[in-house]
DNA sequence: TTCATTTCTTGCCATATGACAAGATTTGTT
DNA sequence: AACAAATCTTGTCATATGGCAAGAAATGAA
């Protein structure tokens, strides 16, 4: 890993977040680079999330296990998301997530104390570090009126609009679990869509 | 306003985070006592939040009117909630979100510049609050999976006992869109339920 | 290339829930 | 008390989506 080179991805994630230089210089050192390789488990059911990452490539999947044994598709993260189970990070709580790797993938890993030593310290880092929890709140909030109001086509079709590279990367049983159908409906629904 | 007894209230919220007293002293006093009379709207679309509320006692609705104009309540607030529009707060952004007394309320209100200033400054605090939107955020995962997982008696099983209270002060009309249903689907699964 | 596995599509039928409308009941107002 | 308004229930019918299974297509492994 050359130093220089690396520091390129997290570069432009903290850019536009008002974090000086000088303070870039304490913050990025923490984020180490790692890799995970197709169907590797970030984060396992049962676990404590002890560390947390922003993908700079490839594509992960968080689900859970119903009461059914059904899987169903949380969230689909893709490059420049962070992937995190803020609850369990911050409660120190089992999770009953499972994260999983869709493909190789490579992110930039920092652990808790380091984010909460950080979160403490520096004023903007705390800001921005809020303001991703904030977008995840508001995202899933919006994610959660759509699964009341909207018909499940129109579900696809925001989907298909604000993450297209998830659409061609992902298997649609995976998806349409996400978006809160079966995989059988979903393959109605795009026929229905081509016509 | 009686400041000793006004207080007491507050005290019991955060009493279990390990705020100290001394801390306390200069936390309460921010916190001003408002009342809203039925039908009071706490924030209204359109507008930007700048102050959040501890709910003492009575009943708050938030709602959005979706794109075929049906009213779809978000959140129901009781006794010891917190009211707040997230990323209107955070984000200065203009809410989609409608708050609204459903019945008479007694609440302690906070504006977002002390609440920030105390974030900043007091550490304990800022965990306190910090947990609150983990918890919110958490909550609202459950709510999204079970939209996704659970048939409508299910949810409705669920609301029922996890706050039972709501259930006995709230329209049925309400209760049934934040579960994602209709009224007529509600008042069905209740005359199911009953035999 | 070949075979096995997974993924996707399609058909048939079942079912949960919605849309609409009419009563019944409750609540609020004067 | 008496009326109006809001809320809740119930009936009939429509429809989006699910369950299941079979085949087609794509992917991966040897």
């Amino acid at each position: 890993m050359t130093e220089n080179l690396d520091q390129h991805f997290l570069n432009k994630v903290f850019e536009a977040s008002g974090i000086t230089k000088e303070e870039l210089k304490s913050i990025l050192p923490k984020y180490k680079q790692v890799t995970f390789i197709k169907n590797d488990y970030l984060l396992k059911e049962g676990q404590v999330e002890k560390k947390y990452w922003f993908m700079e490539s490839g594509f992960v999947r968080s689900y859970i296990i119903d009461t059914e044994g059904n899987d169903i598709t949380f969230n689909l993260y893709a490059s420049g998301d962070v992937v995190i189970d803020y609850p369990s990070i911050f409660f120190f709580a089992p999770t009953r997530e499972n994260i999983q790797a869709l493909t190789d993938c490579v992110c930039w890993e920092i652990t808790f104390e380091d984010f909460q030593e950080m979160f403490n310290s520096i004023s903007s880092f705390r800001e921005q570090q809020r303001s991703l929890l904030v977008g995840s709140y508001f995202a899933l909030k919006q994610h959660s009126i759509s699964l009341i109001a909207d018909e499940a086509k129109v579900r696809y079709l925001r989907f298909l609009k604000e993450k297209p590279q998830i659409i061609q990367n992902v298997s649609l049983k995976h998806i349409a679990t996400f978006l809160g159908i079966t995989d059988t409906s979903l393959s109605r629904i795009r026929k229905e869509i081509l016509s």
